[in-house]
DNA sequence: ACAAATCTTGAACGGCGTTCAAAAGACGGA
DNA sequence: TCCGTCTTTTGAACGCCGTTCAAGATTTGT
């Protein structure tokens, strides 16, 4: 793990995140200035660049936090005697109700864009998979014919299916859709496929 | 429709979004500027500023010839006697086809995220509700239950899902996944979802 | 032919992320 | 306590960005 390591270095580094995710929530990732964020937390312009590589850095170490909330709103969320299929469409509504409380630093998980060749650090990455296993567990219910990685393989779609229609809900961009409407479509959505997948490929 | 209006403005308006297209789909929505595009038009750095409103509103435009082939791939990829799961399954995989050989900017129509308020024109959104209405032809068949608006929602549903499913596949950000494996899971996705709808609520 | 309206130009502006030489501070041995 | 060394902090400066706008070039109407 990167995040922490010198207890030194760490203080600015907390600061600077905790500055940079108020910043986020508020104002967006595309709010997030330099010069302001510096500001925040008390240091000259340069210091950030001490605690991190860059801005997008410090929006990973954002990033993070918001994942580690989302993977803990999912522990939270399970139930004890419910079904798989239950689980998952709990997980679902999890995952909208999450969406929709930290809009702005929610989008910013996916809104930033690596240039080119460059990807997430390991210690990201983790927290994905992090998220993407909660799935693995009641999808390896419904499908006990599937492969570990095949299990893999299909979490990330249900994943990456109800994702995009937060996402796509959520963007006011294309004619908005009344808010009410997301849960139940979400939740139409992973009926439908729990179903379809536990009736055989 | 805005794209064109004066015969005189048009010839500048029509090199710009040449440009631009092509600059967007070598480097990526973030590797279009200003001077580079008004370079490659052979037309000054002002100039742009005359034809369109600002770099958003060019990659609009350019975004708007993305959405008409992926449209036209649409039309052509239907086929007479299929049935409407079948249409569906087909729609599907042409998204994806067209997705991967159009990475860049099928990525910059999603990519652009207008600043805050500020929300599409008409003359955009008509482009993408045209690709929802091709959804909503084969869908109708399948839930004959659903009023009109119910129709809408429910193609959108399905679109987002899809276009999430690609979305976070082609993002190498976590973690790699064969490309083989993208529409074996997008159609297994679409199945599943026309399954669990034709079968009721 | 001339005036009015329009289009084109590129230097200039403010803001951005990032760098880096210099100043300030922290620490250990004499 | 003092000093030499190493680390951290600082903010002016750099290069690039999107955007503006007064001035020049061009077109249009009469």
């Amino acid at each position: 793990m990167q995040p922490q390591e010198n207890p030194g270095r760490d203080g600015l580094r907390h600061r600077l995140t905790d500055a940079a995710e108020q910043r986020i929530a508020e104002h967006g990732l595309a709010g997030l200035k330099a010069r302001q964020v510096t500001a925040d937390a008390g240091c000259a312009l340069g210091a950030l660049y001490n605690a991190f590589d860059d801005l997008d850095d410090l929006v990973l170490h954002v990033n993070a936090r918001t994942l580690d909330r989302l993977a803990a709103a999912f522990d939270g969320a399970r139930q004890g005697g419910a079904t798989a299929a239950d689980t998952m469409t709990i997980l679902a509504q999890t995952y909208v109700r999450f969406a929709l409380e930290n809009r702005m630093l929610w989008s910013a998980v996916f809104a930033l864009a690596l240039p080119e060749g460059r990807s997430a650090p390991d210690w990201y990455v983790v927290r994905y998979r992090a998220l993407i296993d909660q799935i693995v567990g009641p999808l390896s219910m419904l499908r006990p014919d599937l492969l570990p990685d095949e299990l893999q393989l299909r979490a990330r779609t249900l994943f990456a299916a109800v994702h995009g229609v937060v996402r796509l809900f959520l963007d006011a961009r294309f004619l908005a859709v009344p808010q009410d409407s997301i849960t139940p479509e979400v939740t139409a959505l992973v009926k439908a496929m729990t179903r379809g997948l536990s009736a055989g490929e």
